[in-house]
DNA sequence: CGCGTTTGACCTGCGC
DNA sequence: GCGCAGGTCAAACGCG
């Protein structure tokens, strides 16, 4: 594990305290956010930590997307591994902990509702044959939580909801986003936690194909940080 | 009219 | 095998 965050240009760095990704985890972060408090101010990486919890946002590593999913694309590996400079990174998974326990422990201590989140993730009517084969080849996951009024936050990608899941033991529905770019799969879910209503947590799945400003040119200019996207 | 949202039905995997 | 729960689809609907 390693703390990673934003560089720039969009390069995964370890420079962030208290916020642990695995080393090979390329993850397809969504920042800069637009801050629901500061609706004008972009919270880009780097990250301080003092700053993001002022603004109530919390990088969450109690999260399953912050972790490592089991049996990731090598393409994850090697593609984080570039973005750490080149260096040699350690493998994630160890001899002693399977892919699947890993899956269990993480997503258990994430969300008890999260044990079967890939299911029929990304998969058409035709792929859902393939399911057992698509499971092995899980997108990488990010998620946090946000301290907002809004459900959903301006993360420069424009969305479409495409469903709504009341979830058990949730006070709050779960509603499923997409990312409306062609040839772009990444997806998003959005709840409330109903230990805190005011917390938001957002998950996205994939990796976005293109940088937000080719879907909202308002959204600013994010290329730098999304280059390597 | 086009696009986005809503919502009930359906599918799938997991646990018992 | 059955029931449950999460995730997705798609028709209906609303809005600009």
């Amino acid at each position: 594990m390693q703390a990673y965050s934003y560089m720039e240009g969009g390069q995964l760095g370890a420079c962030l305290p208290g916020f642990l990704v695995p080393d090979h985890y390329a993850f397809p972060l969504p920042l800069p956010l637009q801050l629901p408090s500061q609706p004008n101010k972009l919270f880009q990486m780097p990250f301080d930590q003092e700053e993001a919890e002022n603004h109530g946002v919390m990088l969450s590593s109690d999260h399953c997307g912050l972790y490592p999913l089991p049996a990731l694309p090598l393409g994850c590996s090697g593609a984080a591994s570039a973005a750490c400079g080149g260096k040699p990174t350690a493998a994630f998974m160890s001899s002693t902990v399977g892919a699947d326990e890993v899956c269990t422990s993480v997503t258990k201590g994430c969300n008890e509702s999260a044990s079967t989140w890939w299911k029929g993730s990304a998969a058409t009517m035709a792929e859902r044959g393939k399911m057992k084969v698509r499971r092995k080849m899980r997108e990488p996951r990010f998620c946090f939580q946000t301290r907002s009024d809004v459900d959903v936050l301006d993360d420069g990608y424009k969305w479409r909801k495409y469903g709504q899941k009341v979830v058990k033991n949730s006070l709050h529905p779960r509603s499923y986003f997409r990312c409306t770019h062609s040839n772009c799969r990444v997806k998003k879910r959005v709840e409330r936690l109903s230990t805190d209503c005011r917390m938001v947590m957002t998950t996205y799945e994939g990796r976005h194909t293109h940088s937000p400003c080719s879907d909202d040119a308002s959204s600013g200019d994010h290329t730098d940080c999304f280059s390597s996207f």
